[in-house]
DNA sequence: CGCTAGAGATTGTTGAACAATCCCACAAGG
DNA sequence: CCTTGTGGGATTGTTCAACAATCTCTAGCG
C-alpha cells in the first residue's frame, strides 16, 4: 500500500507543471507574443497602452506588466516616456544572436562526448515534422520546426537555464524570418542540412556533426545578414 | 571648426550611457538588488508588498514592476498569490549555473584563437583589484573581484547578450557566497588560480588556459555544492 | 530656413478600492 | 490521534481614475 501511494504521488508530481496557473499579465504577454511571432504586429510598431488595454479588456497596469515581460525577452524594446515597440533587429543584433547560438549549440554538442541515443529522439522528431511541413508546402512551419531542431540541440546540455536562453534567442531570430521575402527559398535547404547533422549524431560522429553545425550557422548568419541590410 | 564639432559630438556620444535615465521601478529594483547581493535580505525571505512600498515611499504598483524585473533576473521567485521571495539556490540550481558558466566561459576562450592583448586589460584589472582586496582583508570584495574576472572572460566573446547573461548568472551565484561560513577560506585560493589563467592567456597559451579554467570551474562547483547540502 | 513656444497626446506614478487567494487556528468527526 | 471542513484575517491580483512628467507636432516668429 505504501508503495502504491509513493508511486501515485510521484506521478502527480510530474504533472504538477500542468496546473501551473498564470496571472492575467502572463496570459496577456503570451497572447501578444503569439501575435508578434506570427507577424501580425510587424517590427518597429509602437504598442499603445491605451488602445491595447482597451482592446484586451485589461487595465493599463496589467498590460504594462505584460510589456515588461516581453521587453525582458527582447521581443519589445521599452523607451522611457515613448512607449514600447516591437524590436527591429539590427545587423549587430543578428551577429550577436548567432554568436550566442555558436556558444550554446556548439558547446552543447561538445558536452556530449558519449551520444546518448535516447536523447536524440527530440532531434529526430523535429526533423520529421520539418519534412512533413515541407511536403505540405507550409514553409513558415518548416522554419518553426527547424528552430525546434536547434532547440533540441541546445537541450543536449541538459540545463534548464540554457534551454530558456535558447528559446529567447530563437524567438528573437524569428523576427527576421518574418520579413524574409521568400520563405521557401530560405527554409527549405536547411532541412536536409539538419538531417545530415542528426545522422552524424546518431552515428556517434560528434566531431563531424560539430563541424557541420559550424558551417550551418555560418551560412545561416550570412544569408540572414544579407536579408536585413 | 567642423572637426571640433565632430570631436565634441563623439565625446558626448560616449557619455550617453550615463544620462540613460531610469524609471522609478528600475531604481527601486536596483536598490533591492543591492540589498540582496549584500546579504541584507537573506534567501527565502518573503518580501511584503505593503511593508516595502511603504518603506520606500513608492506605490504598490511600482514596487510590483520592480519585483518583476528582479524575478526575471532570478534573484526573486514569484509564487502566485503568495508573494515574492529571495531565491534560495538548490543544488540543482547550482549545477545548472556552472553548466552555463562552462558553456559561456570555455566557449568564449575557444572563440579567441588569436589572443588580442588589449582585450586582456580587463582581466588584469580585475585580478589586481582582487589582490588589493585580499591584502586589505576584505574577503567579500575579493569574491566580487573574482566574479568580475570571470565576467571579463565571458566578455572575450564580444557579445552584449552573453555579457548580460553572465552578469545574471554571477548575481545568482552570489546568493550562495552570502551563506558561506568562512569567506576567506573560500575566496582566497581562487585569486592565484585566476592569476594563473591570466598569465597563460597573456602568454598566448590558450589551450592551457582553457584546461586551467575547466579545473577551476570543477573545483568551485564541488566546493559550493558541499556548502549548500 | 531654422528655431521656439505651446497645445495635445502618451506614458509614468500614485492611491484607493474590491475580488481572489492563501494561511492559520479551531472545531467536528472517524 | 489524525484527518477533514470551516471560518476569519491577512496578502496578493487587478481595476480604475487622477495627476505629473515627458514627448510630438504644428504654427508662428525672427
Amino acid at each position: 500500500m505504501a508503495q502504491n501511494e509513493v508511486a501515485l504521488l510521484e506521478a502527480l508530481e510530474q504533472e504538477r507543471s500542468l496546473l501551473g496557473r498564470s496571472s492575467t499579465a502572463e496570459r496577456v504577454a503570451a497572447l501578444l507574443r503569439e501575435q508578434i511571432m506570427a507577424g501580425a504586429i510587424p517590427p518597429s510598431t509602437r504598442l499603445s497602452e491605451d488602445a491595447i488595454s482597451r482592446a484586451l479588456g485589461v487595465s493599463r497596469n496589467t498590460l504594462r506588466e505584460a510589456f515588461r515581460l516581453l521587453a525582458h525577452e527582447r521581443l519589445l524594446v521599452h523607451e522611457l516616456n515613448r512607449g514600447v515597440f516591437v524590436r527591429q533587429l539590427t545587423p549587430e543584433d543578428l551577429s550577436d544572436l548567432f554568436q550566442v547560438r555558436r556558444l550554446v549549440e556548439l558547446g552543447a554538442l561538445r558536452g556530449v562526448r558519449a551520444v546518448a541515443p535516447e536523447r536524440l529522439v527530440a532531434l529526430r522528431a523535429a526533423l520529421d515534422e520539418a519534412r512533413q511541413c515541407a511536403a505540405d508546402g507550409r514553409w513558415m512551419d518548416v522554419g518553426t520546426a527547424n528552430m525546434r531542431f536547434h532547440l533540441a540541440i541546445a537541450a543536449l546540455a541538459g540545463s534548464p537555464r540554457v534551454g530558456e536562453l535558447m528559446e529567447h534567442v530563437l524567438a528573437e531570430l524569428r523576427l527576421v524570418f518574418l520579413v524574409m521575402p521568400d520563405p521557401r527559398r530560405f527554409h527549405e535547404p536547411y532541412v536536409e542540412r539538419n538531417a545530415e547533422i542528426c545522422r552524424l549524431l546518431e552515428a556517434g560522429e560528434v566531431n563531424e556533426a560539430h563541424d557541420a553545425l559550424v558551417r550551418y550557422l555560418d551560412d545561416a548568419e550570412r544569408e540572414l545578414l544579407r536579408a536585413v541590410t
